[in-house]
DNA sequence: CCATAGTATTCGGATAGGCGAATAGTTCCA
DNA sequence: TGGAACTATTCGCCTATCCGAATACTATGG
């Protein structure tokens, strides 16, 4: 959709920069406690928005939102059933990326104070 | 160093919130474009900061945080070489979970519009 | 068809955290 | 030891996004 031809020096930066955009986004998904807390409560199986709703501690449409947000980034799959919706999370690669980020964050707990630099600004 | 004695009721829920505030901290640490970037750059092989400067397109003070962050999350290490500082991540495990969330990234790249409910208010 | 269970959106307020600019602090070489 | 090269911190501003509360929408069962 741009204009023209293919440009010499084309998306090179710009591809660049939508991968980077876009992975970031994906991880921004997951560094949210309440949304981290939802998809770990899918991947240990199937739920409905109640049990997600009971789990999570916070309101029915806070919950949806984080919800939707865990189905658009593509963590977990919502499917109807009568008039209640289930997730859930089946690519095995979603349960092996937080796996791998449960481990390596457990390793670097202490340090893991980390961008603890800039909360006494507030103060 | 907690004061007195193990406490009977202890970081039960504590623990379990830290987990998962820790984790979504670790997360939370990739879900900048800039230190994704870094991160990246420096998967690659090692770098100065002078390196990453100029790669992150920011000003050195800026860089200087976001790599910070990357150490105290425990992505990268940091080595003195003279009076430079070099950059490297040795960890297999973040190049594989990079590598993995940059595949289901790409996969839901259509969708990753994630989250997008919520940015016009402001507008 | 209608009532209801279930789900999603809007609104207002609060806070985290990103940026640039200026500055302070360190570490080495001559 | 003095100064230059590097690196880290502080400050003010601004946007993204979290939350609770209220409300609107929708699909299903009777």
């Amino acid at each position: 959709m741009p204009s023209g031809p293919a440009p010499a020096v084309p998306e090179t930066a710009a591809a660049a920069c939508t991968h980077l955009d876009t992975t970031a986004r994906f991880f921004r998904a997951l560094s949210d406690p309440t949304r981290l807390r939802l998809l770990e409560f899918i991947l240990a199986g199937e739920r409905t928005s109640a049990d997600c709703v009971a789990h999570a501690g916070i309101s029915q449409p806070r919950v949806s939102v984080h919800l939707s947000c865990l189905v658009d980034c593509g963590y977990v799959t919502a499917r109807r059933d009568g008039r209640k919706l289930r997730y859930s999370a089946d690519d095995p690669r979603v349960a092996e990326l937080v796996h791998l980020a449960r481990s390596l964050a457990a390793d670097n707990a202490a340090a893991l104070a980390c961008c603890r630099r800039i909360p006494d600004s507030q103060t």
